[in-house]
DNA sequence: CGTGAAAGGGTTCACTC
DNA sequence: GAGTGAACCCTTTCACG
C-alpha cells in the first residue's frame, strides 16, 4: 500500500497515543474527522495497522528481570526447528524469540519477575525445550531503549542507500 | 499498586485491544462503565498502563530486516556508557538496546529496510558509536514471537516459585 | 478524494447507595 | 467502591462537491 504525508502523520501519532479519537486525529493531521476516518479504515483493513495495545509496566505486573538467552539446536531439520518453536510459543516468558544467523540458532527474550522465578523459568521452559544443545543466560542490566517498531518518520527521511 | 481480578481484566482486554471503547470494555468486565472508566483512570494514572500504542507493520514502513548488533566497550566508566548511550538513542534505526551481564556490553536490535540500507546504518551509525571494540551482527532470518509484554494471566497464574 | 450534517452511540459528570 | 441518568461530545455514514 502506498503512503502520503497523511498516513504517516496518521500513523505517527498513533504510535504515539494509541486512543487518540479521530476528531483529535483529524485535528492533528489537518483532515476533517470523516476524511481521516476513511483514512484509518483503510490503514487497519491493509494491514499497515496490525492492531492497538497497550504499554503495560512490567514492574506493576511483577517483572522486574529481563534475559537475552542464546540457544544452539542439534540440527536445521525442518522438524527440528518446528518443534522447538513449538515448544517456545508454550511458554508465557518468552517474550520475543528470532531465528538468527550466527553462532546460534536462536535469540530469545525472556521476562522473569526476579532471579529464583528466572531459576523456575530456566528449569521449567528452558532446559525442557527439545533439541536443545547449548543454553547461554545473559540478563539486561539496564534497558536503554525499548521500542516497538522505528519511528515513522525515519522511514522516510532516511537516505535510500 | 494492588491489582484485583478486575484490573487484571481490564490489563488483559487492553492488551488485546487498545482502542476498545469504555462502554466494551465495561461489558466485557462485568462492571458498569463508570466504575470502569475510574479503574482504568486510576490503572493510567498510577502508571500500570505506560500508554497506548499503534502495532504498525514494519514491512508498510519498507523494514524487512531485524539485525541482532553484540557491543562491547573499551571501558565500563560511567562517562563511557553515558556517552554511548547517548548516541544510541539518536540513531532511529535501533529499536531496542540492552546494557547486558556477559561477554558483550550491549545488545542491539536494529530495524533495516533491506541488506544495503543496513550497511549504510552499520557504516553511518554502528561504527561510528563512541568507545565500541566490538561489534557481531546477526540476522534475525524469521521472528518467532515478537511481544510487548508478558501476558498478563501469566502474571498471576505463574507459581511464585 | 474531501466536506458537511444527522443519527446513533460513548464518555463523563454529579448523585446515590 | 459501584450503579444511574443526563448532557455533551465523538464516530459513522451518506449525499454532495
Amino acid at each position: 500500500m502506498d503512503l502520503d504525508d497523511i498516513d504517516r502523520a496518521i500513523l505517527k501519532a498513533l504510535q504515539n497515543n494509541g486512543r487518540i479519537t479521530n476528531a483529535e486525529l483529524a485535528e492533528t493531521v489537518g483532515l476533517s474527522p470523516s476524511a481521516c476516518s476513511r483514512r484509518l479504515d483503510l490503514l487497519e483493513k491493509s494491514g499497515v495497522i496490525e492492531g492497538y495495545t497497550a504499554r503495560i509496566s512490567p514492574e506493576a505486573l511483577g517483572y522486574k528481570m529481563t534475559a537475552l538467552v542464546h540457544i544452539s539446536l542439534s540440527g536445521q531439520f525442518a522438524r527440528t526447528l518446528a518443534e522447538f518453536e513449538e515448544a517456545v510459543r508454550r511458554c508465557p516468558n518468552i517474550i520475543v524469540c528470532y531465528m538468527v544467523s550466527g553462532q546460534y540458532d536462536y535469540i530469545l527474550r525472556v521476562a522473569a519477575k526476579d532471579l529464583k522465578d528466572y531459576e523456575r523459568i530456566h528449569r521449567d521452559w528452558l532446559s525442557a525445550l527439545p533439541h536443545v544443545v547449548q543454553i547461554n543466560s545473559s540478563f539486561a542490566l539496564r534497558p536503554i531503549i525499548e521500542r516497538l517498531n522505528v519511528d515513522v518518520d525515519a522511514a522516510f527521511t532516511a537516505p535510500t542507500a
